[in-house]
DNA sequence: TTTCCTGT
């Protein structure tokens, strides 16, 4: 499998080399243990932290198979990283995994026409969810941690916006990229109708730049106090949120920007509800999530927020 | 169509 050819560079070199399919115990030591790492193609390319990353890239690993991976992740981190917790680039899209909940924290996908394209070399049905080895197993989650949970396998990058490449679509299966979804009415559903929104917002907008990730909010209680309460799931006890956020930026031909932000509940959804009613502030989500979004786009840039202009 | 699940 493609991931087997990955190679750590991490403290101890040589035993991540020759680790691979040994199992639980050698994998631990695959595990960068700096917070403020950044990872691309299983590649330790910054552990210091304030220093500019890509500046960084080239004289720290000098990347051996041509520039063009390094480029794509310029090129879907245009306008800057959410955050710099455990990020882990794959070929079309990055993210950062919260080690504590076993699910991402961000997901960032740069969207075009031509990623979404039919293309007939590409079959998600050929595809398996799988665990993502680079991922320390303290904190690694695992199939088993949702079979029978009555929770789905959301993807948070979908599947159908990696369409260049059956590479692409597989590297979707990571459960690094993976968070429990309520299916019936949600993931099946609702989620799934917000997910074809933003493909369709490619008609419009020469580049959509999409994050994705889950909330946990807080809800008053009984005793009117509030509390953050999610289920965790499985062994690894995979946290559930109780919400998923999508903060979209579409680049149009004239170069205007325009943001859509949206949060919706981890339950059934009633069918008819439009996507356009979980429209919310982007700023709600970034108080809420802890993150910035879309941190080097001038606000003046943009046109329109939500629909509204500004 | 795309999102998944379980049972065989």
């Amino acid at each position: 499998m493609f991931h087997k050819n990955i190679i750590y560079i991490a403290q101890l070199s040589s035993v991540g080399l020759v680790g691979y399919g040994l199992g639980q115990y050698t994998s631990k030591f695959k595990e960068n243990r700096d917070e403020n790492s950044l990872i691309i193609n299983g590649k330790t390319v910054r552990n210091m932290p304030g220093l500019p990353i890509f500046g960084t890239v080239s004289a720290a690993a000098p990347f051996t198979d041509s520039g063009t991976t390094k480029d794509r992740i310029s090129q879907i981190m245009k306008y800057g990283f959410p955050s710099l917790d455990n990020v882990r680039s794959y070929d079309d899209f990055v993210l950062s995994y919260d080690r504590r909940n076993r699910v991402p924290h961000w997901v960032f996908e740069h969207i075009t026409k031509a990623h979404i394209a039919k293309n007939d070399q590409v079959d998600r049905s050929k595809c398996d969810f799988m665990p993502d080895d680079s991922i320390h197993p303290f904190f690694k989650s695992q199939n088993s941690d949702y079979k029978g949970s009555g929770f789905d396998r959301g993807h948070m990058a979908a599947a159908g916006n990696h369409r260049i490449a059956q590479k692409h679509v597989e590297q979707t299966f990571f459960l690094t990229n993976i968070a429990p979804q309520v299916g019936e009415g949600f993931n099946r559903h609702a989620w799934n109708r917000l997910e074809k929104h933003v493909r369709k917002l490619t008609k419009v907008y020469d580049n959509v730049y999409c994050c994705t990730g889950p909330l946990y909010l807080p809800r008053k209680e009984s005793d009117g106090k509030s509390y953050v309460k999610y289920q965790v799931i499985g062994a690894n006890t995979v946290a559930v949120p109780t919400h998923f956020y999508k903060v979209v930026v579409g680049e149009a031909p004239d170069g205007s920007l325009d943001m859509e932000a949206y949060v919706m509940p981890n339950q059934k959804i009633p069918e008819e509800t439009p996507v356009s009613s979980f429209m919310v502030p982007p700023e709600t989500i970034e108080r809420a999530a802890g993150l910035l979004f879309f941190d080097k786009l001038h606000r003046s840039k943009l046109n329109r927020i939500n629909g509204k202009k500004l």
